[in-house]
DNA sequence: CGTAGATTGACAACCAGGTTGTCGATCAGA
DNA sequence: TCTGATCGACAACCTGGTTGTCAATCTACG
């Protein structure tokens, strides 16, 4: 009873798996919030890093998050209000609204980016750096088909991907 | 553009966790459907599993899930619809509907630890049992700190456990 | 040209899964 | 017996996603 999801090991390394994901992330975000960036979400540092690499419109963001375009949208309103984007028309398509990450905004990402790196160093320094890179390269192998799948689908939405817990 | 998320180590590790977690989720639920249990959600399994473990009543449920009595109340409706649980009034104490696992249910249970550790063992062989052994020491050891606090907290709300991306 | 079809971003409605607050019914202890 | 705690239900709300629809705009073809 105080032990969650005993009896299937399958179960548990699931549970393993998302419980180091959220471990991570709430680390991230503590440390974020109290470095002058409070309110961000996870999917708010993923959405500005595929803004920054070239998805610089609501539609385009959509698809490079595999999301709706009205997701995306929301995303965006949201971060526009923190101040991590700015959006202006595109002067030759008169549909397009561009999108630029903020000074704000790469200054957010540098960090989010340290710090989640600063956490897999913490990690790597707990169970070996090389031990650290097989279970990056073994999750990678693992998740690969199962990539290769929704990434090809691309705009796919028979995928429940949301279903996260 | 193609691949998400470059650039940081640390995110990149983060994203392989939750996809390692969500690829065994949609497996698991896809083999689940087709063998007469569709509509199925991890939070069933999951919620299902801690009645049968003991917490018989909505309050309960809620305290092992470490969510609110309503949200509780929600998931037991749920796999009340779906022929999972049963609810019927204590005997005892007449504030109480006492829940119990029904046969389907515990079908639905046995498949799904079946087909998680089924996926588990497919990982195991293609990465070698003792690799994945080592690979659920780590995360046990990395998460156990979080877990540890998260746990003490019991009823804890102060965490934002939902925020996975 | 001009028009038919795609595409874009906005809006509304909805759903799922959580939250809080409140409430009546019930139990339990002083 | 009364007072306080607990239980389950209900309502309202938030978040992050969905679909459907729409006017505006581009684009390609006749």
């Amino acid at each position: 009873m105080m032990c969650p999801m005993a009896r299937s090991p399958g179960a548990e390394l699931a549970l393993l798996l998302l419980g180091g994901f959220q471990s991570m992330v709430d680390e991230v975000h503590g440390e974020l919030a109290s470095r002058g960036h409070e309110g961000v979400r996870a999917s708010h540092e993923f959405a500005l890093r595929a803004i920054d690499e070239g998805a610089d419109t609501a539609t385009e963001l959509g698809r490079s998050l595999s999301v709706s375009k009205q997701a995306a949208a929301k995303v965006i309103v949201a971060l526009e209000r923190l101040g991590y984007v700015e959006r202006e028309p595109d002067p030759t398509d008169a549909r397009l609204k561009r999108l630029h990450v903020t000074a704000r905004g790469h200054d957010m990402m540098a960090q989010g980016a340290a710090l989640f790196t600063e956490v897999r160093n913490r990690w790597a320094a707990q169970i070996g750096a090389e031990q650290l890179d097989a279970l990056e390269a073994h999750l990678t192998r693992l998740t690969r088909n199962r990539s290769a799948r929704t990434k090809d689908l691309a705009a796919g939405l028979d995928e429940d991907l949301g279903n996260a817990v």
